[in-house]
DNA sequence: TTAATATTCGAATCCAAATTCGAAAAATAA
DNA sequence: TTATTTTTCGAATTTGGATTCGAATATTAA
């Protein structure tokens, strides 16, 4: 048997695993993410890991799952207030943002990681893949009511989104230093971009 | 010795396996482009590509060469031309965006590639890397004159940088539908998010 | 036609990294 | 304390893929 205890136990050292894999992912990027690399960094023996994941591909896949699970879980309660489009779509970019910031590291790897994986983890349907598109799908949603309400510029939604998506994307994930975004930049910047149409 | 036409030959092998390379790349990602394949389409023996190139890295390096070669060389007489800094600005980018649409496979991989690569392909100073510095070089600096001259909404330059980046990366590789973006579509979408702060 | 040179590739070899094994050590239960 | 269960890991083993070898084949030069 197991106890409660030593259940959380276990859940700590699976966290201390998953934290290493990815501090050597932003190290080393995907290819140079070993399995000795996370061992060392997580202070585990390499065999241990595998006590506690399955394979390699678990432990990214685990990371996402956890990962997409908490985006969806925080802009969830937010998207229910019915506020005009534009404020819930701001709002809930402003708290993605704020996530951003508290683990730059966590959400590099879930934003860019999926375009580099290897397809095998893309295959079946994954949890994080779930709550992906449901974000993208509500997304898309606001944005559509938001158009309707001359809330945003009037174009093709696909574009929009493409467009927000881009602006967030190079807003925390492009240029070179890589200190976090604070929140007044990041609402300047929708602002200046996406702000200006708004309740005209 | 070796004849004109011979050389001429090699040179279209070479580009043979670039090519393939890329198509390789774009159905598998980095990690499951291998030789093998990489073979396979270019319809060699694996061995064949080491009479070419001594290295895999050295095929997707020379890809990174050629391909930022182009883009600058495609850009550059049009930023001697005196216009308005914003006009230039746009006038370079829609060429950009001429060279993605005619093959969108090579740009993803230009402007993707170097994200997910292995350090090794930073080290030194690759040919690429300097075309690179360049371009981003000009583009900031347009920003800059640009943006004394109100032609920009006012911010930090680094940030209207990143934004323009990512309107692009959006546009051009954010969503599902490959299917190349029009002239218009770009247009459509550079001016609605910039091009409505222009000549005040 | 023959010799030299350039090109091709099947079959090794090498190598790094994932995964497994089997036995210890630590923790818990009896 | 002893037995049982959980955790750890050093040392194989396996695997997949890059690189090399050596011998053929094709092409060019004499």
């Amino acid at each position: 048997m197991i106890s409660d205890r030593q259940a959380k136990e276990r859940e700590v050292r699976k966290d201390q695993i998953l934290e290493s894999a990815l501090k050597v992912f932003k190290i080393n990027g995907l290819e140079g993410t070993t399995m000795d690399e996370i061992a060392k960094h997580a202070d585990f023996g390499k065999a241990t890991l595998y006590y506690y994941f399955s394979s390699k591909e678990e432990i990214f896949v685990e990371l996402l799952d956890r990962g997409w699970k908490t985006i969806w879980e925080s802009i969830e309660p937010v998207i229910h207030q019915n506020n005009k489009p534009k404020d819930t779509f701001i709002n809930a970019l402003n708290i993605i943002g704020g996530l951003v910031r508290n683990d730059q590291a966590l959400f590099e790897f879930l934003f860019t990681a999926p375009q580099m994986m290897p397809t095998a983890l893309n295959e079946g349907n994954p949890i994080w893949k779930g709550y992906q598109t449901k974000m993208y799908g509500v997304f898309q949603g606001l944005l559509e009511e938001g158009m309707v309400k001359k809330e945003f510029p009037q174009m093709r939604t696909d574009l929009l989104m493409r467009a927000i998506g881009g602006l967030f994307h190079g807003l925390f994930f492009l240029g070179n230093e890589k200190k976090p975004m604070s929140r007044e930049t990041m609402e300047e910047f929708i602002t200046t971009f996406i702000g200006n149409y708004g309740t005209t």
